[in-house]
DNA sequence: GTCCTCACG
DNA sequence: ACGTACGTGAGGACG
C-alpha cells in the first residue's frame, strides 16, 4: 500500500513557533519555528514512512473561500515578524528533507491539502495522511484518509473511529456541525446562540444541515433553538460553504511528482549549519563529508562530531596536567596525542597516578563506577568536571544534550585541526563562563560536583533486602491475587484480563451495567481508582478489583521484582539520575527506590524487607514539612514563620484559619482538608482541583484558598510576585540560584500558560528543598567520614536520608545526621529533622 | 512506542 | 469555553 503524506505547512509552523522557546543564530536570526517544525514533521515521517510527501503553504493573496466573507481578515492574529522571517528557510529545509513544497495562489493551504490527500482515492490501495494542527482538516477523514492532529504535546492519530469517539458524529458531518456552531478564529458566523453541544445534538438527530431544516418543526428542536435556526438560516448555509474544504484545487503536480526520494544530505548539512540547528545534524547523522563544499565553519562542527563519535566506545577524560586527551576503555587508558593517534599506556591499575587534579568528563558518576570496577578509586581531591552537570545547572529542562551539541552551543570558531583535549578544555571554559555569568557557580562546585562521588558510593553500597522474606511476601500476595481473580470472574460471569483497562471497562459498564459518569478516556471507559471508588456501593466486585490492583501492583513492581535485581549479598543498587529533573531533585531508577510503598498498611509491609546488614541498624532521618517551611522563609510570611518557630501543628493552625474556627475546635477532617490546602498552595493551586482532592465544591474550595491567602498575606504576595518575576525573566530561581526556565509563561495557549504559572509557584520551593537536601547529603557524608564511625548513606528520598550504621555507633550517628541536616542552611525559622531507628525500614522508633 | 494505572515525595 | 495541582519511574496491555 502506497502512503501519501500531506502537511499543512502554515498550521505546523505556527504551532512550532508558539510551542518552542525563542531560538536564534549567533547573528540573531530566529529559528525556533524551523526547529519545531522539523521535529514535528520528521517524527511523523519516521512513523509513517510515506511514499509521497508534500507540504502546502498559503500564498498571501486573498483566498477563494474567504473572499466570500467580507470580514475575512478579522479574528486572525497578524503573523509576528519573527515568524515571517523563518518562512523561506523553513521551505528550503523542507525541500532539502525531500518534501515537495506546494503553493497555489488564490487557494488556501487546506484546499490544496484536501486535493492532494484525495489523490489517495484516485488509485486503488493508496492511503493518505494529513498532518495539521488545525481541527478543520478533520472533515477530510474517511476510510482512506487519516488526519494527524498536532497538539501542544504530541500528535494525535485521527481515523474514522477516533473521530466518532471524540465528536459522536461522522467526519462527513463535521462541516454541517461547524456551519451551526461557527468558528470565530476562522470568521465563520454559524448560527448565533448555537454552540458545540447544541450543534452536536442537532446533527446526531437529523444528520445534516438540510436534515435539520427539513424537520425544523420536529419536537426535538426546542422553541428557542428553532427561532435561532430560522433567523440565521442564510448564515448557516454560508458557513457551510466557508467551512467546506475543496478537494479539487487545480494543482499542477501529479502524484508521481510528489514521490519522496529522501533527504539531500549535503544541502541539508549546509543549511542546518547555517541555521545553527546542530542537533539535527547529529540526529540525522550528517557530517562534513556529506557536503561537497567544506567551508571553515562547517568543517569544525563536523570534525567535532566525528571525533566524539569515534571515541564513543571509550570514555573520554582529559587531564589538565599534560593537556592530552585521555580515554578509558577495555580496562586500559589511551592517550590521544596531538598527532591524532591513540597510544596504549598499559593496565589501568598501573596508571592510578594519572587521576589527580581535575578530570573533564561527561557523566562523571558513570566514569567513577567504571574506574571502580577496574580497581581504581579516585582520590578524594580529584574534581570531576562533569560537563553533563554543567549543562544541567545551566538549563535543567534541556534534557540530554550530548557533547557534540554542547560544543556547537558553547564554542564558536575553533581551528579544525585542534586536538580533542584542547576542545574539551575550551568547552569547559566556555560553559564555566556562562555558569559564572548566571550565578550558578556554587550550585555546580559546591553541590553537584561534590555530590557525584557521594551518589556513586551510595549506589555502590546498595540497600540490603531480605530476599527470602520478600519472595515469601510475593507468594502470599500471589495467593491473594488468585483468590480475588476467581471471585472477580464469578461476579463478572466469565473470565477476562483484569489488567486490561479496556476489558475491565467493558465488563463493568457493559456486562454489569454499572453507571458510568462521563469520565472516559480515549480508549473507552476510565477505570482508575478514583472512578472505581465512586462505584463501590453498586457492587462488591469493585472492592475486589481495587484490592486485586493493589496486590498485583505490590507483587509485580516490588515484592517479586526487587529480589531479581539483588546482588549476591542481597543488596540492591539504584541509579540516581543527577541531571534529569526540572527542579533539581534527584531521581532514582533501575530500580526506583524512591517510591517504595508507605501510604497503605499492606504496602508499608514492603518496607519490612528493607534491612540493615547483620550487626548494623538503619537510621531514617526526614525533614519535617520542608517545603512549607521554605515557603514561609521565602515569602517571609509572619504568621506561618511564627507558627513554625513555635513548632505548632501547621495543618491544624491552617485549618483554624481556613474554616474560621479556634484551633481547639479543629477536628481530624478539618485538619486533613487544611493539609490538602497546604499541599495545593505549594503546587500552584486551583479551586477545581482542590475541590476534587478534598471532595467538596469548587466554590467552597476557592473560598478556602481565599481564606488561606488572607491569613498568610505574604504568601499571597509571594505567589503573585514569583509568577510576574518569572514571566519577565523567563525563569525562576531557588534561594541558591538554581534556575528553571519556564517558556510556557509566554505561550499563546491559555492552558499552557496556566501550567507555567503553577510551575513558577512550585519550582523555587521544590528546587530549594532539593538544594538543601543535596547540601545536607554532602555534610552528612563528610561528618560521617570525619567522625570515623562505621556508617554509610544507603538512600535518599527527597526529604529523607537512610543511613546504615554499626550498632555501637547508632547514637553518635543519629546526632551527626540530625545536626548536619538541620544546620545545612540557616533560615528565618528552624528546619527540623525527625530521626528514627530500626532493624528494617518499617519498624522504626 | 504509547497509554493507563499507580507507587513515592 | 475549557481543563485543572508540582516532581518522578515501572509494569502490563495493546497496536
Amino acid at each position: 500500500m502506497k502512503k501519501i503524506l500531506v502537511i499543512d505547512g502554515n498550521s505546523i509552523i505556527n504551532r512550532a513557533f508558539y510551542g518552542v522557546r525563542p531560538l536564534n543564530t549567533k547573528s540573531g536570526k530566529p529559528t525556533n519555528a524551523i526547529f519545531g517544525m522539523i521535529n514535528i514533521i520528521m517524527k511523523q515521517m519516521d512513523a509513517i514512512k510515506p511514499d509521497y510527501a508534500a507540504v502546502a503553504f498559503d500564498l498571501k493573496a486573498p483566498t477563494f473561500r474567504h473572499q466570500m466573507y467580507e470580514h475575512y481578515k478579522e479574528g486572525r492574529h497578524p503573523t509576528p515578524p519573527d515568524l515571517i522571517a523563518q518562512f523561506d528557510d523553513a521551505k528550503e529545509c523542507l525541500t532539502l528533507l525531500g518534501i515537495h513544497v506546494i503553493e497555489l495562489a488564490g487557494y488556501e493551504a487546506d484546499d490544496v491539502q484536501g486535493t492532494v490527500a484525495s489523490l489517495a482515492h484516485s488509485a486503488d490501495g493508496h492511503c493518505g495522511y494529513i498532518l495539521s494542527g488545525d481541527r478543520d482538516l478533520l472533515q477530510l477523514i474517511d476510510d482512506k484518509i487519516t488526519v494527524l492532529l498536532a497538539t501542544n504535546h504530541d500528535t494525535l492519530t485521527m481515523r474514522r473511529d477516533e473521530f466518532r469517539e471524540k465528536y459522536g458524529i461522522e467526519p462527513e458531518q463535521f462541516v454541517d456541525m461547524k456551519a451551526l456552531m461557527g468558528d470565530s478564529s476562522d470568521n465563520i458566523p454559524g448560527v448565533a446562540g448555537v454552540g458545540e453541544k447544541t450543534a452536536a445534538t442537532l446533527i446526531q438527530n437529523f444528520g445534516s444541515l438540510d436534515g435539520i431544516y427539513e424537520n425544523i418543526e420536529d419536537k426535538r428542536i426546542s422553541k428557542g433553538v428553532r427561532e435561532k435556526l430560522l433567523r440565521d438560516k442564510d448564515n448557516a448555509y454560508l458557513s457551510k460553504k466557508l467551512a467546506k474544504i475543496d478537494t479539487d484545487a487545480p494543482i499542477t503536480q501529479k502524484l508521481e511528482d510528489l514521490e519522496y526520494r529522501g533527504m539531500d544530505r549535503a544541502g541539508l548539512y549546509k543549511k542546518l549549519t547555517e541555521l545553527e540547528l546542530n542537533s539535527f545534524i547529529v540526529k540525522f547523522g550528517l557530517s562534513a563529508s556529506d557536503s561537497e563544499k567544506l567551508n571553515t565553519d562547517a568543517g569544525v562542527t563536523a570534525d567535532v562530531c566525528e571525533t566524539f563519535k569515534a571515541v564513543s566506545a571509550a570514555e573520554l577524560l582529559s587531564l589538565n596536567e599534560n593537556r592530552n586527551a585521555v580515554f578509558f576503555g577495555d580496562n586500559a587508558l589511551y592517550v590521544h596525542n596531538s598527532a591524532g593517534s591513540f597510544s596504549y599506556t598499559g593496565e589501568l591499575c598501573a596508571a592510578k597516578d594519572f587521576f589527580r587534579g581535575e578530570i573533564i568528563c561527561f557523566d562523571g558518576k558513570g566514569l567513577w563506577h567504571k574506574l571502580d570496577r577496574a580497581g581504581v578509586t579516585l582520590p578524594q581531591e580529584t574534581k570531576l568536571l562533569d560537563l553533563m552537570l554543567y549543562a544541567y545547572v545551566l538549563n535543567p529542562g534541556s534534557g540530554t544534550a550530548g557533547l557534540p551539541s554542547l560544543t556547537s552551543m558553547f564554542l564558536s570558531k575553533t581551528p579544525t585541526d585542534s586536538p580533542c583535549p584542547k576542545l574539551m578544555w575550551e568547552l569547559e571554559g566556555a560553559m564555566r563562563k556562562k555558569i559564572e555569568a548566571d550565578g550558578l557557580t556554587r550550585i555546580l562546585d559546591e553541590l553537584e560536583i561534590p555530590l557525584i562521588s557521594i551518589l556513586a558510593e551510595i549506589e555502590k553500597t546498595g540497600f540490603k533486602i531480605n530476599t527470602h522474606g520478600m519472595l515469601e511476601f510475593a507468594d502470599a500476595l500471589d495467593g491473594v491475587a488468585r483468590e480475588l481473580t476467581e471471585r472477580i470472574y464469578v461476579q463478572a460471569g466469565g473470565e477476562f484480563n483484569i489488567n486490561s483497562p479496556k476489558q475491565l471497562g467493558e465488563v463493568l459498564f457493559v456486562t454489569l451495567g454499572l453507571p458510568c459518569k462521563k469520565k472516559r478516556n480515549k480508549n473507552g471507559y476510565s477505570t482508575d481508582a478514583e472512578t472505581l471508588e465512586e462505584l463501590r456501593s453498586y457492587s462488591p466486585i469493585i472492592d475486589d478489583i481495587l484490592e486485586y490492583r493493589q496486590v498485583t501492583k505490590l507483587r509485580g513492581t516490588y515484592a517479586a521484582a526487587l529480589p531479581q535485581v539483588a546482588d549476591e549479598s542481597s543488596r540492591i543498587h539504584t541509579d540516581f539520575k543527577q541531571a534529569l529533573t526540572a527542579t533539581g531533585r534527584l531521581s532514582s531508577a533501575d530500580p526506583n527506590l524512591q517510591n517504595i510503598p508507605i501510604r497503605t498498611k499492606m504496602g508499608r509491609e514492603m518496607r519490612r524487607y528493607f534491612i540493615a546488614e547483620e550487626g548494623y541498624t538503619l537510621i531514617d532521618a526526614d525533614y519535617s514539612q520542608i517545603e512549607l517551611r521554605l515557603l514561609a522563609h521565602i515569602s517571609g510570611d509572619y504568621n506561618m514563620t511564627e507558627a513554625f518557630k513555635a513548632e505548632e501543628d501547621i495543618h491544624a493552625k491552617t485549618a483554624a484559619a481556613v474554616f474560621g474556627v479556634p484551633v481547639e475546635s479543629v477536628n481530624d477532617e478539618m485538619r486533613k482538608r487544611a493539609k490538602a490546602v497546604n499541599f495545593g498552595i505549594v503546587y500552584g493551586i486551583s479551586g477545581f482541583s482542590l475541590a476534587k482532592d478534598i471532595n467538596t465544591t469548587p466554590a467552597l474550595a476557592t473560598q478556602y484558598i481565599k481564606n488561606y491567602l488572607y491569613n498568610y498575606p505574604s504568601i499571597d504576595a509571594y505567589l503573585e510576585n514569583v509568577v510576574r518575576d518569572a514571566t519577565e525573566k523567563g525563569y525562576t530561581e531557588t534561594i541558591m540560584g538554581r534556575r528553571r526556565y519556564i517558556p510556557e509563561l509566554t505561550a499563546q495557549n491559555g492552558n499552557l500558560r496556566a501550567f507555567g504559572k503553577r510551575v513558577a509557584m512550585n519550582a523555587p520551593i521544590q528546587g530549594t528543598a532539593a538544594d538543601v537536601m543535596k547540601l545536607a547529603m554532602i555534610r552528612v557524608h563528610k561528618a560521617i567520614k570525619d567522625s570515623g564511625i562505621d556508617a554509610r548513606i544507603v538512600m535518599q528520598v527527597h526529604d529523607e536520608i537512610v543511613v546504615e550504621v554499626k550498632k555501637k555507633d547508632t547514637e553518635a550517628c543519629r546526632e551527626i545526621v540530625k545536626r548536619e541536616m538541620e544546620n545545612a542552611v540557616s533560615l528565618t525559622l528552624p528546619l527540623t529533622v525527625e530521626v528514627t531507628v530500626g532493624d528494617n525500614w518499617l519498624d522504626q522508633q
